[in-house]
DNA sequence: AAGCTAATGTACGAACTAGTACGTTAGTCA
DNA sequence: TGACTAACGTACTAGTTCGTACATTAGCTT
Protein backbone atom coordinates (compact mmCIF):
# COMPACT_ATOMS: atom_id res chain seq x y z
CA UNK A 1 0.00 0.00 0.00
CA UNK A 2 2.86 2.36 0.69
CA UNK A 3 5.12 3.61 -1.56
CA UNK A 4 8.25 1.18 -2.32
CA UNK A 5 10.10 3.71 -4.40
CA UNK A 6 11.48 6.05 -1.60
CA UNK A 7 12.59 5.56 1.62
CA UNK A 8 10.32 6.39 4.16
CA UNK A 9 10.08 9.56 5.53
CA UNK A 10 6.60 9.86 7.67
CA UNK A 11 5.52 13.22 7.27
CA UNK A 12 8.71 14.65 5.97
CA UNK A 13 9.71 16.54 3.30
CA UNK A 14 12.59 15.03 0.46
CA UNK A 15 14.64 17.50 -0.90
CA UNK A 16 15.94 16.52 -4.40
CA UNK A 17 15.88 19.21 -7.04
CA UNK A 18 17.12 16.92 -9.83
CA UNK A 19 14.15 14.53 -9.20
CA UNK A 20 11.44 16.94 -8.39
CA UNK A 21 12.84 18.86 -11.95
CA UNK A 22 12.93 15.51 -13.69
CA UNK A 23 9.69 14.50 -12.09
CA UNK A 24 7.69 17.44 -12.87
CA UNK A 25 9.11 17.30 -16.78
CA UNK A 26 8.00 13.53 -17.09
CA UNK A 27 4.28 14.45 -16.40
CA UNK A 28 4.33 17.63 -18.19
CA UNK A 29 5.38 15.80 -21.41
CA UNK A 30 2.72 13.42 -20.46
CA UNK A 31 0.03 16.30 -20.23
CA UNK A 32 1.18 18.28 -23.11
CA UNK A 33 1.17 15.26 -25.63
CA UNK A 34 -2.27 14.65 -24.03
CA UNK A 35 -3.87 17.84 -24.66
CA UNK A 36 -2.06 20.44 -26.77
CA UNK A 37 -0.61 23.79 -24.82
CA UNK A 38 -3.68 25.28 -24.41
CA UNK A 39 -5.58 22.13 -23.41
CA UNK A 40 -3.08 20.96 -20.71
CA UNK A 41 -3.64 22.34 -17.32
CA UNK A 42 -0.82 23.15 -14.94
CA UNK A 43 -2.53 22.35 -12.15
CA UNK A 44 -3.02 18.84 -13.24
CA UNK A 45 0.73 18.55 -13.93
CA UNK A 46 1.07 19.75 -10.36
CA UNK A 47 -1.61 17.32 -9.49
CA UNK A 48 0.08 14.04 -11.09
CA UNK A 49 3.10 14.72 -8.68
CA UNK A 50 4.85 14.31 -5.78
CA UNK A 51 5.67 18.25 -5.65
CA UNK A 52 3.07 21.27 -6.15
CA UNK A 53 2.33 23.73 -8.73
CA UNK A 54 4.72 26.31 -6.87
CA UNK A 55 7.74 24.02 -7.87
CA UNK A 56 6.88 24.20 -11.57
CA UNK A 57 6.62 28.46 -11.14
CA UNK A 58 9.93 27.96 -9.11
CA UNK A 59 11.65 25.83 -11.75
CA UNK A 60 10.38 26.53 -15.24
CA UNK A 61 9.18 29.76 -14.83
CA UNK A 62 5.84 29.56 -16.39
CA UNK A 63 3.53 27.44 -18.51
CA UNK A 64 5.68 28.68 -21.58
CA UNK A 65 8.86 27.67 -20.68
CA UNK A 66 8.07 24.62 -19.23
CA UNK A 67 6.80 23.61 -22.77
CA UNK A 68 10.01 24.37 -23.61
CA UNK A 69 11.86 22.65 -21.41
CA UNK A 70 9.76 19.40 -22.31
CA UNK A 71 10.33 20.32 -25.73
CA UNK A 72 13.99 20.31 -25.37
CA UNK A 73 14.67 17.03 -23.19
CA UNK A 74 12.30 15.41 -26.11
CA UNK A 75 14.74 16.33 -28.78
CA UNK A 76 17.36 15.95 -26.58
CA UNK A 77 16.28 11.90 -26.28
CA UNK A 78 16.21 11.77 -30.44
CA UNK A 79 19.75 13.78 -30.79
CA UNK A 80 21.08 10.81 -28.36
CA UNK A 81 19.14 8.16 -30.39
CA UNK A 82 20.73 9.29 -33.44
CA UNK A 83 24.27 9.67 -32.16
CA UNK A 84 24.38 5.64 -31.69
CA UNK A 85 23.70 5.54 -35.39
CA UNK A 86 26.34 2.85 -36.11
CA UNK A 87 25.21 2.26 -39.96
CA UNK A 88 28.51 3.40 -41.94
CA UNK A 89 29.48 -0.26 -41.96
CA UNK A 90 27.34 -1.10 -44.67
CA UNK A 91 27.01 -0.99 -48.46
CA UNK A 92 24.73 2.59 -49.01
CA UNK A 93 21.68 0.43 -50.27
CA UNK A 94 21.89 -1.35 -46.49
CA UNK A 95 22.79 1.61 -44.41
CA UNK A 96 20.03 3.51 -45.68
CA UNK A 97 17.55 1.35 -45.38
CA UNK A 98 18.91 0.55 -41.63
CA UNK A 99 18.49 3.95 -40.88
CA UNK A 100 14.87 4.23 -42.74
CA UNK A 101 14.35 1.47 -40.12
CA UNK A 102 15.81 2.84 -37.17
CA UNK A 103 13.94 6.33 -37.62
CA UNK A 104 10.85 4.23 -38.11
CA UNK A 105 11.58 2.66 -34.92
CA UNK A 106 11.89 5.77 -33.28
CA UNK A 107 8.79 7.30 -34.42
CA UNK A 108 7.04 4.06 -33.07
CA UNK A 109 8.40 4.47 -30.00
CA UNK A 110 7.53 7.58 -29.44
CA UNK A 111 4.32 9.02 -29.92
CA UNK A 112 4.28 11.70 -27.33
CA UNK A 113 6.84 13.20 -28.67
CA UNK A 114 5.32 13.06 -32.04
CA UNK A 115 2.29 14.81 -30.64
CA UNK A 116 4.27 17.35 -28.56
CA UNK A 117 5.74 18.48 -32.43
CA UNK A 118 3.12 18.84 -34.08
CA UNK A 119 1.81 21.07 -31.03
CA UNK A 120 4.90 23.08 -31.39
CA UNK A 121 3.80 23.53 -35.45
CA UNK A 122 0.74 24.59 -34.08
CA UNK A 123 2.19 27.35 -32.26
CA UNK A 124 4.40 28.13 -35.68
CA UNK A 125 7.46 26.57 -33.33
CA UNK A 126 7.84 29.87 -31.24
CA UNK A 127 9.03 27.63 -28.33
CA UNK A 128 12.31 26.22 -30.38
CA UNK A 129 12.58 30.18 -31.71
CA UNK A 130 13.10 31.30 -27.66
CA UNK A 131 14.75 28.19 -26.94
CA UNK A 132 18.80 28.54 -27.04
CA UNK A 133 19.45 25.04 -26.44
CA UNK A 134 17.09 24.20 -29.80
CA UNK A 135 18.44 27.10 -32.10
CA UNK A 136 19.57 25.55 -35.73
CA UNK A 137 21.66 22.33 -33.82
CA UNK A 138 20.44 20.21 -36.95
CA UNK A 139 20.32 16.41 -36.18
CA UNK A 140 23.54 13.85 -36.35
CA UNK A 141 21.23 11.96 -38.28
CA UNK A 142 22.53 14.40 -41.11
CA UNK A 143 25.75 13.81 -40.60
CA UNK A 144 25.37 10.41 -41.73
CA UNK A 145 22.84 10.43 -44.59
CA UNK A 146 25.44 13.20 -46.27
CA UNK A 147 27.59 10.32 -46.05
CA UNK A 148 25.90 7.46 -47.10
CA UNK A 149 24.63 9.79 -49.95
CA UNK A 150 27.60 10.53 -50.73
CA UNK A 151 29.13 6.94 -51.52
CA UNK A 152 25.86 5.95 -53.03
CA UNK A 153 26.13 8.66 -55.54
CA UNK A 154 29.71 8.32 -56.31
CA UNK A 155 29.56 4.83 -56.88
CA UNK A 156 26.89 5.41 -59.15
CA UNK A 157 24.61 3.08 -56.78
CA UNK A 158 22.30 5.91 -56.43
CA UNK A 159 20.75 7.88 -59.37
CA UNK A 160 19.16 10.44 -57.16
CA UNK A 161 20.46 13.44 -56.98
CA UNK A 162 18.93 14.50 -53.45
CA UNK A 163 20.66 15.92 -50.54
CA UNK A 164 20.56 15.16 -47.05
CA UNK A 165 17.83 17.88 -45.78
CA UNK A 166 15.66 16.43 -48.53
CA UNK A 167 15.75 12.73 -47.59
CA UNK A 168 15.57 13.02 -44.27
CA UNK A 169 12.03 14.72 -44.72
CA UNK A 170 11.00 11.92 -47.24
CA UNK A 171 12.15 9.35 -44.45
CA UNK A 172 10.16 11.56 -41.55
CA UNK A 173 7.41 12.32 -43.64
CA UNK A 174 6.14 8.46 -43.64
CA UNK A 175 7.20 7.91 -40.40
CA UNK A 176 5.30 11.26 -39.04
CA UNK A 177 2.18 10.80 -40.80
CA UNK A 178 1.50 7.01 -39.63
CA UNK A 179 1.96 7.94 -36.05
CA UNK A 180 0.32 11.32 -36.41
CA UNK A 181 -2.76 10.79 -38.31
CA UNK A 182 -3.36 7.65 -36.82
CA UNK A 183 -6.58 8.57 -35.67
CA UNK A 184 -8.07 10.73 -38.32
CA UNK A 185 -6.78 8.42 -41.08
CA UNK A 186 -8.00 5.19 -38.69
CA UNK A 187 -11.77 7.25 -38.56
CA UNK A 188 -11.66 8.17 -42.14
CA UNK A 189 -10.10 5.08 -43.93
CA UNK A 190 -10.56 2.19 -41.73
CA UNK A 191 -7.01 1.39 -41.08
CA UNK A 192 -4.87 1.19 -38.06
CA UNK A 193 -1.66 2.55 -39.52
CA UNK A 194 -0.30 1.53 -35.89
CA UNK A 195 -2.03 -2.04 -35.69
CA UNK A 196 0.74 -4.41 -34.22
CA UNK A 197 -0.13 -6.82 -36.90
CA UNK A 198 0.83 -4.44 -40.19
CA UNK A 199 4.12 -3.20 -38.69
CA UNK A 200 6.66 -5.08 -40.54
CA UNK A 201 4.25 -4.60 -43.54
CA UNK A 202 4.58 -0.78 -43.46
CA UNK A 203 8.57 -1.15 -42.00
CA UNK A 204 9.17 -2.76 -45.14
CA UNK A 205 7.36 -0.53 -47.73
CA UNK A 206 9.16 2.16 -46.34
CA UNK A 207 13.29 0.90 -47.05
CA UNK A 208 11.68 -0.11 -50.18
CA UNK A 209 10.25 3.02 -51.00
CA UNK A 210 13.10 5.02 -50.10
CA UNK A 211 15.33 2.67 -51.79
CA UNK A 212 13.62 2.01 -55.25
CA UNK A 213 13.92 6.68 -55.46
CA UNK A 214 17.10 6.54 -54.48
CA UNK A 215 18.33 3.86 -57.52
CA UNK A 216 15.30 4.39 -59.54
CA UNK A 217 16.20 4.16 -63.57
CA UNK A 218 15.91 7.56 -64.32
CA UNK A 219 15.90 7.31 -68.27
CA UNK A 220 12.86 4.73 -67.57
CA UNK A 221 10.59 7.97 -67.26
CA UNK B 1 -15.54 54.27 -44.99
CA UNK B 2 -19.09 52.53 -44.85
CA UNK B 3 -19.41 48.69 -45.76
CA UNK B 4 -19.72 48.07 -49.48
CA UNK B 5 -20.75 44.35 -49.50
CA UNK B 6 -23.82 44.62 -48.23
CA UNK B 7 -27.09 46.71 -48.79
CA UNK B 8 -27.17 49.61 -46.27
CA UNK B 9 -29.50 48.96 -43.87
CA UNK B 10 -29.03 51.58 -41.30
CA UNK B 11 -29.22 50.54 -37.32
CA UNK B 12 -31.36 47.35 -39.00
CA UNK B 13 -30.64 44.16 -38.60
CA UNK B 14 -29.83 41.82 -41.44
CA UNK B 15 -32.01 38.43 -41.41
CA UNK B 16 -29.95 35.58 -43.60
CA UNK B 17 -29.70 32.32 -41.60
CA UNK B 18 -27.22 30.62 -44.30
CA UNK B 19 -24.72 33.79 -44.58
CA UNK B 20 -24.70 34.21 -40.95
CA UNK B 21 -23.84 30.35 -40.41
CA UNK B 22 -21.46 30.42 -42.94
CA UNK B 23 -19.91 33.50 -41.77
CA UNK B 24 -19.01 31.81 -38.34
CA UNK B 25 -17.88 28.69 -40.13
CA UNK B 26 -15.14 30.73 -42.25
CA UNK B 27 -14.03 32.82 -38.90
CA UNK B 28 -14.26 29.37 -36.98
CA UNK B 29 -12.06 28.11 -39.28
CA UNK B 30 -9.27 30.41 -39.02
CA UNK B 31 -9.70 30.52 -35.57
CA UNK B 32 -9.52 27.33 -34.81
CA UNK B 33 -6.57 26.81 -37.22
CA UNK B 34 -5.04 29.10 -35.95
CA UNK B 35 -4.56 28.31 -32.39
CA UNK B 36 -6.14 24.92 -31.79
CA UNK B 37 -8.79 23.57 -30.30
CA UNK B 38 -8.53 25.33 -26.67
CA UNK B 39 -6.37 27.53 -27.84
CA UNK B 40 -9.24 29.05 -30.09
CA UNK B 41 -12.09 31.68 -28.33
CA UNK B 42 -15.61 31.09 -28.77
CA UNK B 43 -15.25 35.51 -28.34
CA UNK B 44 -12.98 36.06 -30.49
CA UNK B 45 -14.81 34.44 -33.46
CA UNK B 46 -17.99 35.44 -32.70
CA UNK B 47 -15.93 39.58 -32.42
CA UNK B 48 -14.49 39.09 -36.02
CA UNK B 49 -18.23 38.02 -37.40
CA UNK B 50 -21.15 40.35 -38.37
CA UNK B 51 -22.99 38.89 -35.58
CA UNK B 52 -22.64 37.75 -32.13
CA UNK B 53 -21.43 35.17 -29.96
CA UNK B 54 -25.20 33.94 -29.13
CA UNK B 55 -25.42 33.35 -33.04
CA UNK B 56 -22.74 30.65 -32.64
CA UNK B 57 -24.75 28.88 -29.60
CA UNK B 58 -27.79 29.28 -31.56
CA UNK B 59 -26.71 27.35 -34.69
CA UNK B 60 -24.07 24.91 -33.30
CA UNK B 61 -24.61 24.35 -29.55
CA UNK B 62 -20.99 24.52 -28.35
CA UNK B 63 -17.51 25.11 -28.79
CA UNK B 64 -17.21 21.38 -29.97
CA UNK B 65 -20.08 21.14 -31.81
CA UNK B 66 -18.13 24.33 -34.02
CA UNK B 67 -15.32 22.61 -34.04
CA UNK B 68 -17.16 19.43 -35.57
CA UNK B 69 -19.25 21.37 -38.29
CA UNK B 70 -15.85 23.17 -39.29
CA UNK B 71 -14.28 19.64 -39.54
CA UNK B 72 -17.20 18.82 -42.05
CA UNK B 73 -16.75 21.01 -44.15
CA UNK B 74 -13.32 21.18 -44.48
CA UNK B 75 -13.46 17.40 -45.31
CA UNK B 76 -16.28 18.12 -47.95
CA UNK B 77 -14.05 20.50 -49.74
CA UNK B 78 -11.16 18.06 -50.17
CA UNK B 79 -14.15 15.38 -51.49
CA UNK B 80 -15.36 18.20 -54.32
CA UNK B 81 -12.18 18.74 -55.13
CA UNK B 82 -11.46 14.61 -55.43
CA UNK B 83 -14.57 14.63 -57.51
CA UNK B 84 -13.33 16.43 -59.91
CA UNK B 85 -10.15 13.84 -60.29
CA UNK B 86 -9.86 13.25 -64.30
CA UNK B 87 -6.98 11.11 -64.54
CA UNK B 88 -8.32 8.09 -65.95
CA UNK B 89 -7.75 9.14 -69.63
CA UNK B 90 -3.35 9.28 -68.59
CA UNK B 91 -1.47 5.51 -68.55
CA UNK B 92 -1.06 4.98 -65.12
CA UNK B 93 2.46 6.38 -64.84
CA UNK B 94 1.23 9.53 -66.01
CA UNK B 95 -2.14 9.09 -64.07
CA UNK B 96 -0.32 8.22 -60.45
CA UNK B 97 1.81 11.06 -61.17
CA UNK B 98 -1.33 13.59 -61.77
CA UNK B 99 -2.90 11.85 -58.82
CA UNK B 100 0.18 12.86 -56.19
CA UNK B 101 0.44 16.42 -58.24
CA UNK B 102 -3.05 17.29 -57.36
CA UNK B 103 -2.99 15.89 -53.49
CA UNK B 104 0.43 18.03 -53.44
CA UNK B 105 -1.50 21.10 -54.51
CA UNK B 106 -4.09 20.47 -52.44
CA UNK B 107 -2.28 20.22 -49.46
CA UNK B 108 -0.34 23.23 -50.35
CA UNK B 109 -3.43 25.58 -51.29
CA UNK B 110 -5.48 24.40 -47.73
CA UNK B 111 -2.93 24.91 -45.03
CA UNK B 112 -5.13 25.63 -42.67
CA UNK B 113 -7.06 22.37 -43.57
CA UNK B 114 -3.93 20.45 -42.35
CA UNK B 115 -3.92 22.21 -39.39
CA UNK B 116 -7.36 21.06 -38.65
CA UNK B 117 -6.21 17.75 -39.14
CA UNK B 118 -3.04 18.12 -36.75
CA UNK B 119 -5.42 19.52 -34.12
CA UNK B 120 -8.06 16.70 -34.65
CA UNK B 121 -5.54 13.95 -34.43
CA UNK B 122 -4.31 15.49 -31.32
CA UNK B 123 -8.09 15.19 -29.78
CA UNK B 124 -7.72 11.02 -30.51
CA UNK B 125 -10.20 12.07 -33.85
CA UNK B 126 -13.32 12.81 -31.37
CA UNK B 127 -14.80 14.64 -33.12
CA UNK B 128 -14.94 12.95 -36.29
CA UNK B 129 -16.13 10.17 -34.41
CA UNK B 130 -19.15 11.91 -32.70
CA UNK B 131 -19.97 13.12 -36.80
CA UNK B 132 -22.46 11.72 -38.42
CA UNK B 133 -21.38 12.51 -41.86
CA UNK B 134 -17.63 12.04 -41.52
CA UNK B 135 -18.32 8.46 -40.58
CA UNK B 136 -16.31 5.79 -42.54
CA UNK B 137 -17.24 7.98 -46.11
CA UNK B 138 -13.59 7.36 -47.62
CA UNK B 139 -12.23 9.51 -50.31
CA UNK B 140 -12.93 8.88 -53.45
CA UNK B 141 -9.53 9.75 -54.36
CA UNK B 142 -9.45 5.96 -53.21
CA UNK B 143 -11.67 4.31 -55.85
CA UNK B 144 -9.34 6.40 -58.76
CA UNK B 145 -6.45 5.09 -57.13
CA UNK B 146 -7.52 1.22 -56.94
CA UNK B 147 -8.79 1.41 -60.18
CA UNK B 148 -5.15 2.98 -61.64
CA UNK B 149 -3.33 0.79 -59.34
CA UNK B 150 -5.48 -2.50 -61.20
CA UNK B 151 -4.45 -1.32 -64.75
CA UNK B 152 -0.95 -0.60 -63.85
CA UNK B 153 -0.74 -3.91 -62.13
CA UNK B 154 -1.94 -6.15 -64.52
CA UNK B 155 0.10 -4.55 -67.65
CA UNK B 156 3.40 -5.14 -65.59
CA UNK B 157 4.21 -1.75 -65.06
CA UNK B 158 3.83 -1.46 -61.26
CA UNK B 159 5.21 -4.27 -59.62
CA UNK B 160 4.77 -3.09 -56.10
CA UNK B 161 2.17 -4.71 -54.76
CA UNK B 162 0.09 -1.96 -52.66
CA UNK B 163 -3.28 -1.46 -51.83
CA UNK B 164 -5.16 2.07 -52.93
CA UNK B 165 -5.38 2.71 -48.91
CA UNK B 166 -1.77 2.21 -48.42
CA UNK B 167 -0.19 4.18 -51.31
CA UNK B 168 -2.78 7.38 -50.75
CA UNK B 169 -1.32 6.95 -47.30
CA UNK B 170 2.28 7.33 -48.71
CA UNK B 171 1.57 10.09 -51.03
CA UNK B 172 -0.63 12.01 -48.10
CA UNK B 173 2.61 11.61 -45.81
CA UNK B 174 4.26 13.57 -47.90
CA UNK B 175 2.39 16.13 -48.89
CA UNK B 176 0.96 16.80 -45.16
CA UNK B 177 4.71 16.47 -43.37
CA UNK B 178 5.95 19.57 -45.87
CA UNK B 179 3.02 21.77 -44.64
CA UNK B 180 2.33 21.05 -41.41
CA UNK B 181 6.02 20.53 -39.93
CA UNK B 182 6.86 23.11 -41.77
CA UNK B 183 7.90 25.55 -39.18
CA UNK B 184 9.79 22.46 -36.31
CA UNK B 185 11.38 21.82 -39.87
CA UNK B 186 12.26 24.99 -40.61
CA UNK B 187 13.69 26.40 -37.13
CA UNK B 188 16.01 23.01 -36.86
CA UNK B 189 17.35 22.54 -40.23
CA UNK B 190 16.86 25.36 -41.69
CA UNK B 191 15.00 24.89 -44.73
CA UNK B 192 12.00 26.04 -46.24
CA UNK B 193 9.58 23.37 -46.85
CA UNK B 194 7.13 25.52 -48.27
CA UNK B 195 9.54 27.90 -50.10
CA UNK B 196 7.51 28.69 -53.29
CA UNK B 197 11.09 28.40 -55.35
CA UNK B 198 11.24 25.02 -54.31
CA UNK B 199 7.97 24.19 -54.53
CA UNK B 200 8.42 22.21 -58.34
CA UNK B 201 11.53 20.46 -56.66
CA UNK B 202 9.56 18.90 -54.23
CA UNK B 203 6.74 18.59 -56.75
CA UNK B 204 8.73 16.31 -59.15
CA UNK B 205 10.36 14.76 -56.09
CA UNK B 206 6.85 13.35 -54.42
CA UNK B 207 6.61 11.89 -58.22
CA UNK B 208 9.59 10.74 -58.86
CA UNK B 209 9.56 8.87 -55.32
CA UNK B 210 5.70 7.13 -55.80
CA UNK B 211 6.50 6.15 -59.31
CA UNK B 212 10.26 5.14 -58.68
CA UNK B 213 8.25 2.66 -55.56
CA UNK B 214 5.52 0.93 -57.81
CA UNK B 215 7.58 0.21 -61.12
CA UNK B 216 10.88 -0.97 -59.08
CA UNK B 217 12.44 -4.07 -59.92
CA UNK B 218 11.87 -5.63 -56.96
CA UNK B 219 14.55 -8.26 -57.67
CA UNK B 220 17.36 -6.05 -57.90
CA UNK B 221 17.49 -5.82 -53.77
C1' DA C 1 -52.30 44.22 -41.40
C1' DA C 2 -51.86 41.37 -37.71
C1' DG C 3 -49.50 37.95 -35.66
C1' DC C 4 -46.19 34.44 -35.38
C1' DT C 5 -41.64 32.55 -35.24
C1' DA C 6 -36.92 32.24 -36.74
C1' DA C 7 -33.27 35.07 -36.06
C1' DT C 8 -30.78 38.26 -33.48
C1' DG C 9 -28.66 41.27 -29.61
C1' DT C 10 -27.32 42.41 -24.58
C1' DA C 11 -25.82 41.57 -20.31
C1' DC C 12 -24.37 38.62 -17.05
C1' DG C 13 -22.63 34.63 -14.17
C1' DA C 14 -20.32 30.47 -12.65
C1' DA C 15 -16.35 28.01 -13.12
C1' DC C 16 -11.92 27.57 -14.26
C1' DT C 17 -6.87 28.67 -14.51
C1' DA C 18 -2.32 30.81 -14.64
C1' DG C 19 0.24 32.86 -11.55
C1' DT C 20 1.78 34.77 -6.73
C1' DA C 21 2.31 36.33 -1.69
C1' DC C 22 3.66 34.46 2.21
C1' DG C 23 5.10 31.07 5.34
C1' DT C 24 7.90 26.68 6.44
C1' DT C 25 11.67 23.19 6.67
C1' DA C 26 15.60 20.29 5.28
C1' DG C 27 20.20 19.99 4.87
C1' DT C 28 24.67 22.04 4.63
C1' DC C 29 28.59 24.65 6.13
C1' DA C 30 31.25 27.73 9.12
C1' DT D 1 25.50 23.81 16.87
C1' DG D 2 23.65 27.50 14.98
C1' DA D 3 22.35 29.87 11.11
C1' DC D 4 21.72 30.37 6.34
C1' DT D 5 19.62 29.26 2.00
C1' DA D 6 17.75 26.22 -1.43
C1' DA D 7 13.74 23.68 -1.64
C1' DC D 8 9.21 23.22 -0.63
C1' DG D 9 3.86 23.92 0.75
C1' DT D 10 -0.65 26.58 1.34
C1' DA D 11 -3.88 29.63 0.27
C1' DC D 12 -5.41 32.97 -2.46
C1' DT D 13 -6.43 36.31 -6.49
C1' DA D 14 -7.15 38.52 -10.76
C1' DG D 15 -8.53 37.67 -15.07
C1' DT D 16 -10.46 34.91 -18.44
C1' DT D 17 -13.89 32.04 -20.89
C1' DC D 18 -17.69 29.15 -22.01
C1' DG D 19 -22.26 29.34 -21.77
C1' DT D 20 -27.12 31.30 -20.89
C1' DA D 21 -31.30 34.11 -19.34
C1' DC D 22 -33.80 37.51 -21.11
C1' DA D 23 -35.22 40.95 -24.37
C1' DT D 24 -36.06 42.30 -29.24
C1' DT D 25 -37.14 42.40 -34.23
C1' DA D 26 -37.37 41.15 -39.19
C1' DG D 27 -40.02 39.34 -42.41
C1' DC D 28 -43.15 35.79 -43.90
C1' DT D 29 -47.91 33.93 -43.84
C1' DT D 30 -52.70 34.12 -44.02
Amino acid sequence: MTSVDEPARPNGRIRDAARTQAEILDVATQEFARAGYDGARVDEIAARTRTTKRMIYYYFGGKEQLFTAVLERAYGVIREAEQQLDVEHLDPVAAIRRLAELTFDHHEAHPDFIRLVSIENIHGAEHIAASEKLGRIGSPALEVIRRILQAGQKSGLFTADVDAVDLHAMISSFCFFRVANRHTFGALFGRDLVDPAQREHYRTMLGDMVIAYLTADRAAN
